[in-house]
DNA sequence: TTGTACGCGTTATCAG
DNA sequence: CTGATAACGCGTACAA
């Protein structure tokens, strides 16, 4: 093996050519305007022979650009963020950037350590984020150093361009979704709620559509794994009503109740109706399918890197919210006379 | 909003002091033992003032390091390639690395692409590489500029550290389980083998299996999505046996046989036996339960970071093949006369 | 204990 | 068409 750092620099190329680096740094920006077809020929064939590549420290310390945008995502455990990122890189390459890719785990405290450090490196020319909801005041303070843009959660006040899926309208449709299908009580099944956004979204669509519609108090719980038994089971001891029904306020959330259902050997429409949020590929697989909300989050992901390197590029404008519609996919779990074909 | 390029320089800073950059640079590099107490003071101070950071870029200019580490993973659509990206990064961060990412999406055009664009711009430290299985010439050919770390997928030629799961022994432990359990014919599905040097471990796992214990010819699926049914509808009419088992060869293999079972309305594990690799969240839960080989790829991904990030240190030595251990789990796919206790 | 001066690899300005 | 020369921001011998 080779030593790793014999990189030919620009000066070698101009020495081996006999012109000076200037030239040599024209011929790389595609200035071949004043050059003779002799010498750009010549620099073609040396730069060949050595293999040399400009260094890409030199000329960020020059352009202070880096072509690199920082990315922040909360959750990584979920299918949801990988195709978020997804979306942000595939964008991101095509319009020449990099990605510097960071997971805080839900974690406000880590959040903040990766946000100081990516800004303090002064590396990366702007930031996407899905943030964890808890540090506003940085994000905030951050916005003045470099754009930033927010995907999927938003912050209590709308300071930057937000890419979010349509929580509220989607969920006050599945829920008139199931409210057709004729499930009376109906719980909001959910994660802590806390500073999360799109939580938040749902839960208040879920409560408009109680206090619109029903009577009486709403159903909310906010399970941690352990206690989904105990919440399930809660929830369906203390109604009367032959037909309860549960959303269930993301994918993590439905899968938390899955395994309660199987745990405690209940039966999904019989026992009660099920409709929630990420439509993951084993939803049509699980019992009799599940009916769920498919929401395009590489699209969320394009979208933001969109906008980011727009706002890099010197876009300027209020921030907007950026919404991306959502598909609801209606299966067995919420056909209460269906048959149930799919499943055993 | 401000400026975002109004960065405070180590002048400045000097300046501000009164005193010379050497002196802040000391500062900034934690050599206090030439320096007085009080012009340390004051340059706290200062540098707390303006905020200042110094600039990457210069200092990679003259280090040579840019704290960088590029990682190309194959298919970010399974919850596979997630944790293994989850575990590169947490080490990463931890040893004081970031992390910049790519997604191959199985095509070793673009897989190419990428590792060119990243060794070409000089900026990556190291490499690690869930590679396509078909860029082994480029790969061999970079390793001479920087230190590559292979994560799960081989190359032909052990030329660089390898950290994997122990394919071969492992498919080999969960056919002799399905042979206990009573399945006779057993089946391997796949996926397109191609360079993959997982799937071949395991194919050929599966005939070394095969010519031990059985007899006839084996049977091998390649399956494409679409073609799924059909290969599950041949194998099941194409055996005279009571117990036809199938062995899958990953996750979305797994998944793609559970959506044939469901369409073609069969039944697991009186139809056929199931079992294969990784074990996600779902597996659990999908009619009586689906054994499945779990496969630690966050360790594989913080092991492989672990060994890159000593190799850019210095190490030397042989490249290694690592292996990490799995596990199988029996659940009630491959319990021929079992109560399916679980699903319905 | 602190400062001077130069180099890292590139680009931009201006002069030929 | 081409070439000096001066930045960019930082680290570091060497000098004081």
């Amino acid at each position: 093996m080779r030593q790793w750092n014999q990189k030919p620099t620009i000066d070698q190329v101009a020495r081996l050519c006999g012109v000076s680096k200037t030239t040599i740094s024209r011929y790389l920006n595609g200035k071949f305007e004043f050059m003779s077809d002799e010498t750009r020929d010549r620099i073609a064939h040396v730069i060949d022979e050595l293999d040399y590549r400009p260094s890409n420290f030199a000329r960020s310390l020059k352009s202070k650009k880096s072509g690199l945008i920082g990315v922040v995502v909360a959750d990584i455990q979920s299918p949801f963020s990988s195709m978020l990122v997804k979306g942000i890189s595939d964008l991101c390459n095509k319009l020449g950037y990099h990605i510097i890719i960071f997971y805080s785990d839900e974690d406000p405290d880590k959040e903040r350590d990766y946000l100081e450090s990516l800004i303090g490196d002064r590396m990366v020319e702007g930031l996407i984020i899905n943030t964890t909801g808890n540090n506003d005041d940085l994000l905030t303070e951050l916005g003045e150093t470099c754009p930033i843009i927010l995907a999927e959660r938003a912050m209590r006040v709308l300071s930057f361009d937000t890419v979010a899926n349509d929580s509220y309208s989607m969920t006050k449709e599945a829920l008139l979704h199931m409210d057709e299908a004729g499930f009376q009580t109906i719980a909001f099944f959910t994660q802590p709620i806390g500073c999360n956004s799109v939580r938040r979204a749902r839960l208040e669509a879920y409560r408009d559509f109680w206090h619109a519609r029903r009577t009486g108090e709403e159903r909310v719980f906010e399970l941690e794994s352990p206690s989904a038994d105990r919440c399930l089971r809660s929830f369906l001891d203390h109604h009367n009503d032959p037909n309860p029904g549960i959303f269930t306020v993301n994918g993590v959330t439905t899968l938390a109740v899955l395994k309660s259902t199987s745990r405690l050997g209940l039966k999904i429409p019989q026992d009660f109706g099920l409709c929630g949020y990420d439509d993951w590929e084993w939803a049509s697989l699980i019992g009799p399918g599940i009916t769920a909300i498919e929401h395009p989050t590489y699209q969320v992901g394009a979208e933001a890197a969109n906008r980011l390197i727009a706002r890099i590029r010197g876009a300027t404008g209020k921030p907007r919210l950026i919404q991306i519609p959502s598909v609801l996919h209606v299966r067995g779990s919420t056909i209460l006379n269906g048959s149930s074909h799919l499943g055993r």
